[in-house]
DNA sequence: AGAAATCGTGCAATCGCTTGCATAACTGAT
DNA sequence: ATCAGTTATGCAAGCGATTGCACGATTTCT
């Protein structure tokens, strides 16, 4: 059927265990021997069964991805799909192949499967599925958290940016923008990283917190904010913990004819491709994803190769000052 | 080390082939053989070897979508991520594995490597990579393209959503809603889909047509809108290649002082999860990303089942009206 | 009741590659 | 020239499943 090892072996003159290694690289091989094998293996077009070799060596050369997505919405998210290129760009280096795995429906079973199927030699994980009984199952099996896990912080291996971070540097902005009230909109409060970056919201802030959470969507953080924005003491400024948060906001001063950013400073998390086209363009705590997709792939594949202890990896967020919050001349 | 068929067979006091018969359920078992191996096989918590069950079925349970993304944003635009979510789900449900490749920097080289070292059964390619050397390589294997190709379009399998019907779709709504000069903004003059979009444009459309394309940034969008929109017989509406044209547009428009709907119809294609945020909300010809996505996955395990021949699915965008385009009342 | 068909299971070859061990050829030190 | 140490390659045993063939035990048919 397919041209195997054995053929290019005989072509080659030479036993297959010489074109294995002429393959792999891995022992003495006179130059002479290793031009015949070439030779033999462009002419018969030769390309390795990578399931016999994995099943040989133990390896399976490919990586997997889990993702916890109930629907396209979660699972296109652009946090996910930009890390994804940077991690895909990794494992290319290190010729493994990236498998994807939505394990929404059966969280422990797809992990498990795919460890113990030996489809992958290293897992990324959400780190929503961090639980006791899964760090049980997954042994000392090569994985990396994306994201912080809500639980076992100190006993897994992760990498994260750092949220509370974030929000720090969004509050201290405003705050030398000039900025009195400060309040926190958007998100949902119980997920790991509107907590944290509500925390760091809390810490940053000097005076009353006033935190506003919604569902998600634009048009609840449009209505909750309507009434709130019509008090004579409302907030003059917001960090969004996202876009959809910041849009409702935008929505709701302009209804209100609050005038932005004299009357109304914005900072929102997350840098959308049409953030810095909204009226004004919106200032953004950015998010490196490409950078948090790098780090977790090679830390995963230190993991694979020296099979390496946990390690927890703290990247920092980055202002992008727009006209959001920038009432000062600069 | 890991827990193979045999330690099954042994501790169910069978033969590994009938275990393996058990397992892939083809082929008349007693029930009570069945029983006692189940029942080792739970005892021992035994996964069967993928790497093994492919190598000797020939099958590697395993599809390649492959993506020709040079940035992380080509890669997560949102159409290939959420069609992705498709393709991942119906992949699971057949009990296969999604593999994600980008070929971008060797387009042939990495389906090549997909098909012949049996890491696939079967691969998505973007429409890009289409060419003739490439079907040659390809030969019979199962492939679908997730696009319509530039080149034999009659000769290769693709599932596509029809660009020109959505521009038809577009045009007729904004001449229903009293529209007189329609033109066509955005996006790259050489690409396949936006071609068939302007086609559609064109055939639609009765009076004079215009056409302004962009490098698909909001930015180019809005100054090369910035002149023409000044002109006396500028149009009064426009059908969008993509929301970032349509933000150019947006702004120009507050920029002019211009309303919209009344003086100024809008539709773009696609629909992001902002653009019913916008100010106003945009009408939109949505692309079902999620039936492509299921519609490709499903016509490549038709191939890879029953081997069938080359198909070509277009299916129907859909129009969703919103503020930007609406000045008639209902 | 005897022949034919069917059923349930075991045996062993096979999938295509890797790798430890063995060996022959060569190198260089004494 | 001898012996130890390399170097280059072959041999064959796996890796962990699947599957065609064989064969005894049942069931079905006439």
């Amino acid at each position: 059927m397919a041209v195997t090892i054995s053929d290019v072996a005989k072509l080659a003159g030479v036993n297959s265990s010489t074109v294995s290694r002429v393959i792999n690289g891995k022992a003495s091989i006179t130059q002479e021997t290793k031009d015949r094998v070439y030779t033999a293996m462009k002419e018969l077009d030769f390309h390795p069964n990578s399931l016999a070799r994995s099943l040989a060596s133990g390896l399976c050369g490919a990586i997997g991805v889990v993702v916890d997505a109930r629907d396209a919405e979660a699972f296109s998210n652009f946090f996910f799909s930009r890390s994804l290129f940077a991690i895909e760009q990794v494992a290319q280096e290190k010729g493994y192949q990236v498998i994807i795995a939505n394990g929404a429906q059966s969280k422990g079973r797809t992990i498990e499967n795919l460890m113990k199927e030996r489809k992958v030699d290293g897992l990324i994980l959400p780190p929503t599925t961090v639980n006791p009984s899964l760090m049980e199952t997954i042994g000392d099996f090569p994985y990396v958290v994306l994201g912080t896990p809500d639980t076992l912080r100190g006993a897994t291996c992760w990498v994260d940016n750092n949220n509370e971070q974030g929000s720090d540097l969004a509050v201290h902005h405003l705050q030398e923008q000039g900025y009195q009230h400060i309040a926190y909109l958007g998100g949902n409060q119980k997920r790991g990283f509107t907590i944290r970056r509500v925390r760091g919201y809390k810490k940053a802030i000097t005076g009353g917190e006033l935190v506003i959470p919604t569902d998600g969507t634009t048009e609840n953080a449009y209505s909750a904010l309507l009434e709130i924005l019509e008090k004579k003491d409302r907030p003059d400024a917001f960090v969004c913990n996202d876009n959809m948060a910041a849009f409702g906001l935008l929505k709701a001063c302009r209804k209100l004819k609050i005038q932005i950013p004299s009357e109304m400073g914005i900072v929102a998390f997350d840098n959308y491709p049409l953030a810095e086209y909204t009226d004004p363009p919106l200032t953004i705590v950015d998010i490196d994803t490409g950078m948090l997709g790098d780090q977790t792939a090679q830390l995963l594949f230190r993991r694979i190769d020296k099979r390496c202890g946990n390690q927890q990896i703290m990247l920092s967020t980055n202002l992008i000052v727009r006209e959001s919050s920038e009432r000062l001349a600069k």
